[in-house]
DNA sequence: CATGCGTGGAG
DNA sequence: TCTCCAAGCAT
């Protein structure tokens, strides 16, 4: 790798930090992790973040820290309540990874956060980059913290061709980085880094001329920023059918525990796409649930989802039949996991218990709407939940004990009696 | 090293 | 409506 760290040129380190930070000191914005900082607050912050944008983080953050205020109160709660708080933000195996990262503090360092980026890289959950960012912003460590935003503005900085850069693997690039690293202002300077590639310096959009530090980046001035680093292609998008019930008994709602496996399996469908769920929403509550089914653009088909779902659903719950009016199709959920776009026609029942010979499925529990809020469950199932009106407290964002559960604005395709 | 894992917002 | 993606990590 012929590229080595030039603290001469492009601009000398000191330059180059002392613009930087300047920049940062009039533009950060006032995060309640900034303005109330701590480590447990850094690492608790530092981990919502991943691969999540921060505006949406703010209030999970508040709602955490008020709740669970610090690594002894994390430890004692309950994986369940841990979720709870979680819910909404995605990515739960965070949230799992976090509660046994505080329950091993607790048990094997007498409840003392780790005091070294070397320590913070043996806690479960916790990366090259967390470490580097909750040592650098919670302990003042001289350490580098390399994200996608750090890795796009420092290639940027550093080479002007595109495929030296490509070439340039993260480790050797992190090494790189950690020369730049202020020794006074180790968090700030990380944190000015990533500020940068989150606004100035994005992936397809760039503001050389507004740089405060323009002077010091080859690519800028090469004019090939824009293809560093090389953007990678996006797995296909697979777009996908399947289907939840709203299982109503009086007021309340059937759920099923954490690791349920479709209640359901349509046929008339074909071979389904994905049967296994075990990966997906870990240690969360779901409404009972079929598998996925491929979309095809075939128009036949596409009449036939709903009619092939009430039908699975009405021989699960009713095999007796002689109850045909029992189900409906109450709308169709969009919502996008990953590179999946699913279409989830939401179906809806009640009271099936007493009138025939139908029980509730193993683990299942009676849930009512004041209930829902203190579930762990996942935004994909709030928004099936909200069809109905089951869940129109969760609609009107009122708090209930602190928690507040901010459901997207919904689009809901209104289906009726079928 | 490739893949799976959520979600909402910007363009 | 659709594409792209945002402060990664574990496996």
């Amino acid at each position: 790798m012929p590229m080595i760290v030039d603290p001469a040129s492009p601009g000398e380190p000191g330059r180059l930090r002392k613009a930087l930070l300047a920049w940062y000191r009039s533009h950060q914005r006032p995060l309640p992790w900034r303005e109330r900082p701590s480590l447990y607050g850094t690492w608790i912050s530092e981990i919502m973040l991943q691969q999540t944008v921060v505006a949406v983080v703010v209030p999970f953050w508040e709602r955490f820290m008020a709740r669970l205020p610090d690594v002894a109160a994390l430890a004692a709660a309950t994986e369940e309540e841990v979720l709870t708080l979680w819910s909404g933000l995605g990515y739960y195996r965070r949230a799992r990874l976090l509660h046994r990262a505080a329950r091993e503090v607790a048990t094997e360092r007498n409840g003392v956060l780790p005091r070294s980026r070397q320590a913070w890289l043996t806690l479960p959950g916790v990366g090259r980059y967390t470490a580097g960012a909750v040592a650098s912003i919670g302990l003042g460590e001289r350490v580098p913290a390399v994200d996608a935003n750090a890795r796009r503005v420092v290639s940027r900085w550093l080479f002007d061709d595109p495929n030296l850069a490509a070439r340039c693997g993260i480790a050797r690039l992190e090494t790189l980085a950690a020369d730049l690293v202020d020794p006074d202002r180790p968090g700030d300077w990380n944190q000015a880094v990533m500020e940068l590639g989150a606004t100035r310096c994005q992936a397809r959009q760039i503001d050389c001329s507004g740089c405060p530090v323009a002077f010091a980046c080859r690519a800028g001035r090469a004019g090939t920023a824009l293809q560093i680093p090389p953007h990678r292609a996006a797995p296909p998008v697979v777009t996908v059918v399947t289907s939840c019930l709203i299982w109503q008994e009086d007021d309340c709602v059937v759920l099923l525990p954490p690791g349920s496996a479709p209640a359901v399996r349509a046929t008339g469908l074909g071979r389904p796409l994905r049967t296994d769920f075990s990966g997906l929403h870990p240690g969360l509550w779901s409404l009972p649930g079929a598998p996925w089914y491929r979309k095809c653009g075939d128009v036949v088909h596409r009449e036939r989802w709903p009619r092939a779902f009430l039908r699975t659903w009405q021989r699960w719950l009713l095999p007796q039949g002689g109850w045909d009016d029992a189900l409906v199709l109450a709308g169709v959920v969009r919502h996008a996991i990953t590179h999946h776009r699913l279409a989830i026609q939401v179906v809806r029942v009640a009271g099936v218990l007493g009138r025939g010979d139908k029980s509730l499925p193993p683990g299942a529990r009676l849930v009512g709407a004041e209930q829902l809020d203190v579930l762990p469950m996942s935004n994909l199932a709030r928004k099936c939940l909200a069809i109905t009106g089951a869940a129109d407290r969760h609609l009107r964002n009122e708090e209930q004990d602190g928690l507040t559960f901010l459901l997207p604005r919904t689009k809901i395709s209104r289906g009726g009696k079928v």
